[in-house]
DNA sequence: CAGTATCCCGTGAGATACTG
DNA sequence: CAGTATCTCACGGGATACTG
């Protein structure tokens, strides 16, 4: 179960997407999940350098922020799916744009 | 010394602009630079919660990186500066996209 | 003041095994 | 398949002391 870590006085924007977004395997699970993948093996399977365990952990995070909402379904064998939130959707901007200046030269 | 992390495999823009300003306390100096704070006691000051020590560090990673320029006076007490480079100043677009991301309700 | 070197401890995260 | 619970250990980072 997550808790929150945002320091009680360091509230400003910055510090609250940071830690909303800055966790190990968060902007990449949110790119995977804004370009369709949506299930847990989906997600694994293209960052095989994380364990399922971290990413569980990481999405559940996101979860918590509601940047990703999560869909069990009642069926066997079980299956779940992420989707981005609007505030994910919203994130996604501020994604693509550091992924732009990463990619400058 | 500073030694690159990035993987090999994964080198997309994203995870380039992770790894140069994901560090713990990177988007916090980068702000308080680009604010005009400049010698490593203020900065220090402005972010008590973080060793001197480990703002080194990150001030180093910045510097290998390229993000910062670090200016050293060859006087007594010792004095040093920083600025933002460039591509500092660049990525600071970023980071106020972040920002104001997370200040929206 | 700026920075480095040691010591040392807590915790982040892998491996494994197990439940539904 | 999805997720949790343990056990374990490396290493991130604090405290401290020291050099220039």
């Amino acid at each position: 179960m997550y808790e929150k870590k945002i320091a009680k006085d360091l509230t400003c924007g910055l510090n609250i997407a940071i830690e909303v977004i800055g966790g190990k395997w968060k902007a990449n699970l949110l790119a995977n999940i804004s370009k369709g993948l949506k299930r847990p093996s989906e997600l694994h399977r293209s960052i095989p350098r994380a364990s399922a365990r971290m990413l569980n952990q990481q999405l559940s995070e996101l979860e918590f922020h509601s940047i990703v909402e999560k869909t069990i379904f009642n069926i066997l064998p079980t299956k779940v799916e992420y989707a981005l939130t609007p505030g994910g959707e919203s994130i996604m901007e501020v994604l693509r744009a550091m992924k732009s200046w990463g990619e400058r030269l």
